[in-house]
Order: C-alpha cells, then sequence, then structure tokens
DNA sequence: AAAAAAC
C-alpha cells in the first residue's frame, strides 16, 4: 500500500478495507462508502499494527485514516485507571477536540472512553476522567505535560501513538515536548505521524520514533486544489479595510473567514468591519477558549457570515460551506498561505482566496509562489473598484488602486451579505451528496462563474459542486468538527 | 516582524 495515490482511481470501499461491522455501520450512518486515498492507503497498515507516515494536507480524510483503525484496534481490550491505551497529539485545541469528536461519531457502536486534555479548561474533569480510565487521550502537548508531571497519567499502557500536523508542531515549537512524551511511551508500540510537508526535522522525528513505517504520500495541496480561486489584490497598506470592504461587497461573499497575522490585527478589523455594518466575528488565541467556541457557533450557525481570524483558525479547521477567505496580511510563513486558503473550496465546493498584499510583502508572495509552483494572478481595479485619488504613490509597478471615498468605513454597507439570509448549509454535510452542495435555488449554475470576479450586486455566486470525479467522492471525517452540536464530553470541558 | 500552547 505504499505509495503515491491519485484521488480518481483508487476506489475501494470501505467494506474491503478489514475495519469491523460495528465500524462500518458507524461510518454508512455518516453517509460515507468510498474511502479517500490517504484511508485507503492507511487503514490497512495501521491495522496490521504497523508504523505509518502520512504525508497530507488537511481535508484529505486524514483524521479518519487515524481514528477508524484506532477504533478497532482498542475495541479489543479494556482500559485501566490511568493508564491510557493510545495517545494523540494536536498541534492545537481546536484540532484536538475536532479529533474528540470524529471518536464519537465513529466510535458510537464501540465502548470507548477517552479524554479530551487541551488547556484553557479546567483539568478536574479531565483529572476524572484519567482516574476512571481511557482508551484514547487527545492532548495537546502542553497539558499533557502539566498533567504527567503532576502524576496523574502514566503512559507505560500507551501502545499507540498518533503525533497529527507534525510540521505544525515543529513551527509551534512543540517538537522537544513532543521527544519527551516519546521517551515516557513504552518503546514496543505503534506510532502513527502525520504532516503535511517533511522538513528534515521532522524526517528525523519519525527516524528516531517510528520502526520500519510505511509511508502514505497523498498529493493534493492547496495550492493545487481547482476548486480554489485564488488572488493578490496589491495595495497600499494605508487602503487595505478600504479594499478588503471593496472586496467584501464585490465578492458576494456568504461566508469568509479573513486571516491577519497578528492579535491586535484582528482585534482592530473586527472592531472596523462592524463599525461598517458588517456581520462579524473574531478568533485568535488571547481569546478564552469559550469564547473562541461561541465565536465558531455564531459563525457556523450564521449569526454572523465573517469571521476575522489569526492562524488558529488556518490549519485543520473545517467550516462547511466557507465561499471566502481573505488574507489582509500575507502570511510570513509561505505554507500557512496553503492552510489558510484551504478553509475554503472544501468537499467539493468552490471558493475564492483574496490576498492583500503590499509593496513590502513582495519577498513573502515570492516564497508562497515558490512553494505552491503557481503564480498567484493578479487582480487589478475591477476587482475593488475604487475611485483613483490624488494622494496614490506613483512608485508602484501596479495600477494604484484608489478609494471609493475617503470614508467609506464610516458609511453603511450597501448590503449585509449574507447576514440577512439563510447560512449555507454550513450545518450540513457537503459530501455524500453534490446536489447539498447548491447552497439555495437561485443560485447561479457553475458556468456563470466568471474568469475574473467582478463586482456583481444582483447575481449569487455560490460554490458550486465541481465535476471532477474525485470530488464527488465522499470525503470522510477529516477535522469535520464544528458542524453540529459539541458532544457531551466536549461541552463539559469547554463549556465552563 | 506572529501565532500557538500550561498555570
Amino acid at each position: 500500500m505504499t505509495g503515491h495515490f491519485s484521488y480518481p482511481d483508487n476506489l475501494m470501499p470501505f467494506a474491503d478495507l478489514g475495519l469491523s461491522d460495528e465500524l462500518l455501520r458507524a461510518i454508512g450512518d455518516s453517509g460515507y462508502t468510498e474511502p479517500t486515498p490517504i484511508q485507503a492507503g492507511a487503514i490497512p497498515p495501521v491495522l496490521m499494527g504497523k508504523d505509518l507516515i502520512g504525508i497530507a494536507q488537511t481535508g484529505t480524510g486524514k483524521t479518519a485514516a487515524f481514528v477508524l483503525p484506532m477504533i478497532d484496534i482498542l475495541g479489543e481490550g479494556r482500559s485501566r485507571a490511568r493508564m491510557p491505551r493510545s495517545l494523540i497529539l494536536e498541534p492545537t485545541r481546536e484540532l484536538a477536540a475536532q479529533v474528540a469528536e470524529n471518536f464519537e461519531k465513529y466510535g458510537k457502536y464501540h465502548k470507548l472512553s477517552m479524554a479530551l486534555l487541551i488547556g484553557g479548561v479546567q483539568m478536574g474533569d479531565q483529572i476524572k476522567a484519567l482516574e476512571k480510565g481511557v482508551d484514547v487521550l487527545i492532548a495537546t502537548p502542553g497539558r499533557l505535560m502539566d498533567l504527567f508531571q503532576r502524576g496523574k497519567i502514566l503512559l507505560t499502557g500507551c501502545d499507540l501513538l498518533v503525533i497529527d500536523e507534525a510540521d505544525r508542531m515543529l513551527d509551534m515549537g512543540f517538537i522537544p515536548d513532543i521527544e519527551e512524551i516519546c521517551t515516557k511511551l513504552p518503546k514496543q508500540r505503534q506510532t502513527l505521524l502525520f504532516s503535511a510537508t517533511m522538513p528534515p526535522v521532522i524526517q528525523k522525528l519519525a527516524a528516531k520514533f517510528l520502526t520500519d513505517p510505511r509511508r502514505i504520500e497523498v498529493s493534493r495541496p492547496a495550492s493545487s486544489n481547482l476548486n480554489i480561486e485564488a488572488k493578490l489584490v496589491e495595495t497600499r497598506s494605508d487602503k487595505k479595510r478600504e479594499v478588503l470592504r471593496d472586496l467584501l461587497r464585490a465578492e458576494d461573499v456568504s461566508t469568509a473567514i479573513i486571516f491577519c497575522n497578528r492579535k491586535t490585527t484582528v482585534r482592530e478589523l473586527t472592531t472596523s468591519l462592524k463599525r461598517s455594518g458588517f456581520a462579524v466575528g473574531q478568533i485568535h488565541g488571547d481569546m478564552e477558549q469559550a469564547a473562541r467556541i461561541a465565536e465558531l457557533d455564531r459563525f457556523k450557525g450564521g449569526e454572523i457570515n465573517i469571521l476575522v481570524a489569526s492562524d488558529v483558525a488556518a490549519r485543520g479547521l473545517d467550516i462547511k460551506g466557507v465561499s471566502h477567505v481573505f488574507n489582509f496580511d500575507v502570511p510570513w510563513q509561505p505554507d500557512d498561505y496553503v492552510h489558510r486558503i484551504g478553509r475554503t473550496g472544501r468537499a467539493g465546493a468552490k471558493g475564492k482566496a483574496f490576498t492583500l498584499a503590499t509593496r513590502e510583502d513582495g519577498e513573502a508572495v515570492a516564497q508562497i509562489e515558490k512553494l505552491t509552483g503557481n503564480r498567484i494572478t493578479r487582480v487589478g481595479a475591477d476587482v475593488a473598484p475604487v475611485a483613483a485619488s490624488a494622494d496614490e504613490a506613483p512608485a508602484s509597478e501596479q495600477p494604484a488602486k484608489a478609494r471609493r471615498s475617503r470614508d467609506s468605513e464610516e458609511k453603511a454597507p450597501r448590503r449585509r451579505t449574507k447576514a440577512e439570509a439563510p447560512a449555507p448549509q454550513q450545518r450540513e454535510r457537503a459530501e455524500p451528496s453534490p446536489q447539498q452542495q447548491q447552497p439555495s435555488p437561485q443560485d447561479e449554475p457553475q458556468k456563470q462563474r466568471q474568469p475574473e470576479p467582478r463586482p456583481q450586486r444582483d447575481e449569487r455566486k455560490q460554490p458550486a459542486p465541481a465535476p471532477r470525479t474525485e470530488q464527488r467522492r465522499p470525503e470522510p471525517a477529516d477535522e469535520e468538527g464544528w458542524n453540529g452540536p459539541l458532544p457531551g464530553f466536549l461541552s463539559v470541558g469547554f463549556g465552563s
């Protein structure tokens, strides 16, 4: 099963992968029949007890690729107090919670116990769960280490380890923690490592902690996700907000995430957009965990249709029906760009990604284009139709974008986009049937899509199901949390 | 230059 998979091939129903009947039933309940390539490639060797390196972006069904076989492996035995049988490490709290939700969904016919060990919530319930004994531990490194040092966890019985988003862990400086955690686990164990990229440090980590791993690679970086139409909008830095507002209006955004590089920018931009009448919320790492959840819920529920976010939301978060991603700032790290725009164009839907770039961003843009191998289409004044003004700096190589008016921040928005209309099926599972991805009857068919975005105030342009074979296939279970009510054990953790 | 993650 080692090798390279492309989407249209490798069709294999779940029933052929060696999973239990209970599990197949749970998968069927979710509406899936065929595994994604990473699932088809990873599940059999994992069930056989092999170590595995999975190179895959989010959105490829990666989470189910380890959650499903783990459920069957763990279904065999019983947990003992304070001795979890398996451990999944995630870089962010949100991702950890999404994985936990996947365990709930697919493990509903198994009697597995789990604990979600993340920061930002009280330890009490987590400790109680540990004392009862759990089959699966889903954790961010900080809280796990904390609980370990308090003597609340014994990792000596933990013979199945998943290191998810390893490159993200690296970015966040977690590798020393990961190494320390690995040394506390039994040497005789099964280890799965997932990463979107394999920088040298991660390869070393894999060499050190994995034994004769199978290597599964799925080539579908977001850059080659044909569902995403990416544009670069060159602008002056003092015009960014205005250009963004114009884009939000001109683009007929149904649901958008706007990424900023700094938490302060997230806060300020949120305030500014609110003042301009947009239905907007925010998420960043300085917010209380409960507030983060609340904002995500408002976004998912359609109460707001714009979410301003730091990179805490860049990776993994799977919110259905995001029509647009805007990069208010060009991300510092090129791979963050790939992750950010990957929040749209998911599950076969169409998405658009606009990046505002100033002259100072040239180097960062060049790095992104080098990484993705694509030149991002430059768009001009026809996208952000703003009138020229005299104070425009002449130095830019681009035709100057100017402003519609000097004070458009205070003026009322032309339209509040989706806030007044029902949200486009954000709560639905978009995958199983293409028709579900048609958000509303008045939507334009796909052929209406313009090659170059233009202001279209009266036409709705919505993500339409793409005709490509692989997009018609269900894509189970990758990071698909946050689309329904939180499972009970989560709301306990997050609620107070 | 940032963000994230433990208290």
